[in-house]
DNA sequence: CATGAATGAGCGTTCATTCAT
DNA sequence: GATGAATGAACGCTCATTCAT
């Protein structure tokens, strides 16, 4: 029995951080950010209250740390590794790893949705990651991948987003209404719609 | 001097109740239900919190009153008068007043929104109205539509469930990523996409 | 159509506060005074609030004029109008009239009771009323009554008031529970309790 | 430095309840439930508002709490062991139990009293115990007690009734109005009215 | 590290009272 | 005289947060 090491407090640490976290997780992205409180996550956490709040300062960041990672994912994801083009790989894999990621975090998605939706909390959040940064390059970026390809960027690029968009929504709050077969042949379809060569220079 | 006739206290409170609605619309809307309280809805439209109550019951009247008359338009919008198929005409026009809806209505669909994204306060006032019964009919005429002209319904009615809900939100929420002239032809676009003659019977 | 004279508006306010107060005379005596509200009273008395302020200057006001002219009335009930002795037949009739207002007045009797059983209301209505000094008056009176008859007097002064307290309890709160018949052989049978001749001076 | 035992806790909480359901007893009886405010019954529990919820659900609850004991042993006390008959013995030791009763909760009995006198908060408490059922049981226990001693028992019972009612007003809210001696006396005269043999079946 | 008792600001709501008409 | 819209203080209650142990 002999005295746990720093690094074994460390460890447990950790290991509480995260349950809380997952705990609260599910419950902000089930019933809302404004509809869970304190004691709930605790209880479910199996924890007091008190010591949800010696890793956590307040409600707020325990959302913002939450969310934390997801986002910075999500920015790396979102954020093109070059600087100047999309290319039709890119877009393909980046039409997949959303997917994927809406598929595999639909918690985050769920809490992020309702974030976007009201202002106040996400730009607090917001305002510590470059996400909005990102997200406005893409878009440029976007545009130019649909500028060298179609006839009416604009329209395109509209397109591609709603799609995405709606997709998202339908996969993370409705999954049962988009099994994996048709969603694979759906990705298909979207890859027909959007993939093509870009347009000779005349 | 004389007291105020019936007429003018009618036209009083429908006055203030109109106003009162308005700025609660609008607050549900930008903040989200949970986060609005009555106190600053009474501040925004200048009169006192007691006031409030002397037009409506309770806070989720209130909005369940605000989003009363919406709520039938949409059902009407989206139940259609025949109960058994859906035409090409039919749907040109469906996706017209839903769009010319998404943007006079962009406040109540924010709400509209933002409820269904969470359990609980939807269920109440649905539970008065069919949106429910409508809707799911018209996925069952909807996948009928796409079955008589597509080789893979499924997978086009998740494209088409996809775009109208990805462009609900970007209308809703970001309207100036979609000016006129671009929607007008995006429009266009989606009726290419989807509005297709019924396959010849063999 | 000559204006009303001055009497016959007199008549007209007397009549309509009449109304009010018989109003909230009901409404207080089923449900409480703290229990009911003035909305509640107007609506009843189908006048508008701000009329009955204009018989009444407040809602205690309203109580204690209510209940003036029963607390005079009984004050004189159990004010003897002799000073030094109750004889048999002021006793009995005594009996008959408390017995006479129960039934009568069961709604003021009712309040009575409610005040009575708490601290605040009933001491600032009985404040402007000598009905505490009577009280004690007649209790001097009730003893000397029966010292100069029983050989236990507290005893026998204790058990009639318990009888008359219980009784009016009784007929106030469950009227069903003594119908006449009964209670008109009940009240013989006080008699013969308490009515007796006084002992002979040796 | 170390955090409490659990044991330690369920001391801190029985002891603080306990203030807070006297407290709330106490101000209760004297100026009635609905005068009572929860701020109040905080203040003087010298406590917070919040606490007083950390205790008890609502303030109906708290009230039904401090009374559910009260009543349970009040319906033992009503509700005769035996189901066919009163005897002398029962009748006595039941006058004895009751002014007993009355003498030491006080003000379980001044809230009782008050609450049987208005529509509509009594229901709910009474609701989960059988005192209607047992009172009723009695009444009728009580009727053939009289009937097999008396020749006129509905007039006996109402007497009975009557002096135990009202004797329990006075008790209740001016003890000082019957001294411990008169009340022995008293409950000696009232045996000598109501306890006598059966009478002889021809 | 861990507990949950304790706080207090603020919530949704009610209601006696006032006042312009 | 008569109306009911309007007020504001106070109600019962909730909950993020603190802190003694």
């Amino acid at each position: 029995m002999s005295p746990r090491t720093k690094k074994q407090f460390e460890e447990i640490r950790k290991e509480k951080k995260s349950i809380i976290a997952e705990t609260a997780l599910r419950l902000f992205s089930e019933k809302g950010y404004h509809a869970t409180t304190i004691s709930e996550i605790a209880k479910k956490a199996k924890i007091s209250k008190g010591l949800l709040y010696n890793y956590f300062d307040s409600k707020e960041k325990l959302l913002a740390e939450i969310l934390q990672n997801f986002i910075i994912q999500m920015e790396t994801l979102i954020n093109p590794n070059m600087d100047d083009e999309i290319t039709n790989a890119e877009l393909e894999s980046f039409f997949e790893m959303m997917i994927e990621s809406m598929k595999t975090n639909r918690e985050h998605w769920r809490i992020l949705f309702q974030l976007t939706m009201q202002k106040g909390v996400i730009s607090y959040i917001f305002s510590k990651n470059d996400i909005g940064n990102s997200a406005e390059k893409l878009m440029k970026l976007g545009y130019k991948y649909f500028a060298d390809r179609f006839d009416n960027p604009q329209e395109e690029l509209l397109l591609f987003r709603s799609v995405l968009k709606g997709l998202a929504l339908i996969i993370v709050y409705t999954p049962e209404a988009c099994p994996d077969d048709v969603l694979e042949s759906f990705k298909k379809r979207l890859k027909d719609i959007f993939i093509k060569p870009k347009k000779t220079q005349k």
